[in-house]
DNA sequence: CTGAAAGCGCTAACAT
DNA sequence: ATGTTAGCGCTTTCAG
């Protein structure tokens, strides 16, 4: 049927502890006959099992990958790229991701996603904000962890960070280096630490050019951030601020919402108003005008996510890893020094 | 540590034997012995190890689920919800579902997906379009498929497919119940066997209704179907179609480019012109006004993809689901009957 | 109706 | 340097 070690090394003419050796590169193996035994495998095509591997190495070799349903099929792909990170992180070390989203609201250790209950993973990356309740189940599970992209407000993690703080302020630097002063800020659900990192970077880069802060020019009440979001605190914003020269969405979902809001209002971007967003996740979205934004590297999050759970696996010691971010200038900015 | 099957029958007092044919609900066991068993399963908390069951069983209890890149980090979340459906199901029959993307080239089958190079899967649930070479490949494995969103030209296979000559028919015909008769329909990638269906559906309800086919009223020259090609088809379409009074375009993305196109000219939908698209993906994109469509029911198709590979896996023999789909009217679309 | 024991494919300690 | 063997946790004949 399907071949097995056993077939490897009769026709190697060893024995199957000499294959099992070969294969993991032991030193106690003779060259040549680890040759001769690769040969065989080669020839063969064999693959050792990794269920009969796991169940003698008491591991399995799959890590889980949570996140909630809500960041799952969100339209904007942001996650769907961290995820597409960790598997491919994963495959060099032979580990297999299963994806699994969890309910917005949780409270039931017992509904803890099955391949922890089932002990079917070695360790668990959680993508974006989740219920706490969840974080404390997990630890009661001893379950090794590492967060990306969100930072329980308690205790001790591995943990993969955007660095929102300086790409809030990146993003508020390149308007006001545009010559921009009057800046509104829109965003939403401000008991996100990303977006509230995000607000802050925006201060930190007014005050650092000693542009008042105006909180007349903030709007945050919204309680999500997508589109329609962001439609509408654009629409309040500048239904108050007539001065406004220039807008910083949390996000590039809410941009776009504001950017909706703005063309049916008669005005032009960026000429009347220019827009910057965060995450860039726009790219074949192609709105009109493209798009400036904070890119986020996505993918790299995802591996460095599994790169510091096999590190906690082996060093049992949690480590942070802080994301860089980076400015991508499109033409949603208009340059007004001089202008004014 | 992790708690056996050892564990459970030495606290019940029986042999492991036992409390595994307790544990299956083998009818040669007795009502009593089975309630105490259980009982003290339940007190340990104990749940068998899958990697064990796998190695004596000689199955993984995975299933894979295969789409290219571009489907997964799609920005209309049609995979992900066939995915989600799809994991929903397997949880019932116990197994997991292990998704991987794959290049939308495809040529070596060196290049599977490793859980097919190393049998770590019972079965594979191909999702979308994918390379013809993937297939030739996954036959040559002898592993079990079902397709879900595509057909191969050729085979026989396990499959579940939208009714999309049904929607294509459905869309149009709400279209001509609503007065309309210069109706325009923009559609890409031809070659792709559900936007050519839906385009059929278009043909055959303009026929039933004994309303003239005009080539000069369809636009499929696009390679993609994403919001930019909707666009850049509406506007091809309504430069040397006047009269047309409404558009159906082959799927949600297009038909959203489409509107950016026609209220940039100024016109008004669906005042002006009804527009009308298919997937129904855009309950949370907002767009105005709120987009009448075909919805396809995707989860359910996740469902049955699962349903139809156990059902392949005992049966041996593979079958096609038709799922139908449903009109859902917004505010896109104008009923102008009687009105000219 | 229940228990003993073999064996799934592999690793690693122990022999040789 | 290589081989022998016990055992990972479970299912399943086969005996009793």
């Amino acid at each position: 049927m399907t071949i097995t070690i056993k077939d490897v090394a009769q026709k190697a003419n060893v024995s199957i502890a000499t294959v099992s050796l070969a294969l993991h590169d032991n030193v106690r193996i003779s060259p040549g006959t680890k040759k001769k035994v690769m040969k065989v495998v080669d020839e063969l095509n064999y693959r050792p099992s990794r269920i009969a591997r796991g169940l003698v190495l008491q591991q399995t070799q799959n890590i889980g990958f949570l996140l909630t349903n809500d960041h799952f099929l969100h339209t904007e792909p942001f996650y769907t790229h961290i995820f597409l990170g960790s598997e491919f992180e994963a495959r060099d070390h032979n580990f297999y991701v299963l994806l699994n989203t969890i309910p917005n609201k949780f409270n039931e250790c017992d509904h803890l996603p099955r391949f922890v209950l089932e002990k079917n993973v070695d360790g668990v990356i959680i993508a974006g904000k989740v219920p706490l309740e969840i974080v404390t189940c997990l630890e009661a599970d001893k379950i090794p962890v590492v967060f990306v992209d969100f930072y329980p407000p308690s205790g001790e993690y591995s943990a993969v960070l955007i660095d929102n703080v300086q790409g809030g302020e990146k993003a508020t630097e390149h308007l006001i280096a545009y010559g921009h002063r009057n800046i509104g800020f829109i965003g939403g659900d401000m008991v996100h630490p990303s977006i509230r990192d995000r607000f802050q970077g925006y201060q930190i880069a007014l005050e650092k050019f000693k542009i008042p802060f105006n909180m007349k020019q903030v709007v945050t009440r919204e309680s999500t951030t997508n589109r329609k979001s962001g439609y509408h605190a654009a629409e309040i914003l500048l239904k108050k601020n007539k001065d406004l020269t220039a807008l910083f969405a949390c996000n590039d979902a809410m941009a776009l919402g504001a950017m909706q809001y703005i063309k049916e209002t008669g005005k032009k971007i960026p000429e009347d108003i220019s827009v910057i967003g965060f995450d860039d996740v726009v790219e074949d979205l192609s709105s009109d005008p493209p798009l400036s934004s904070i890119r986020v590297p996505k993918v790299e999050m995802g591996i460095e996510s599994v790169r510091l759970l096999m590190d906690y696996l082996s060093s049992k010691r949690p480590k942070k890893v802080l994301i860089p971010v980076e400015l991508i200038s499109r033409n949603s900015v208009l340059n007004i020094n001089g202008k004014y």
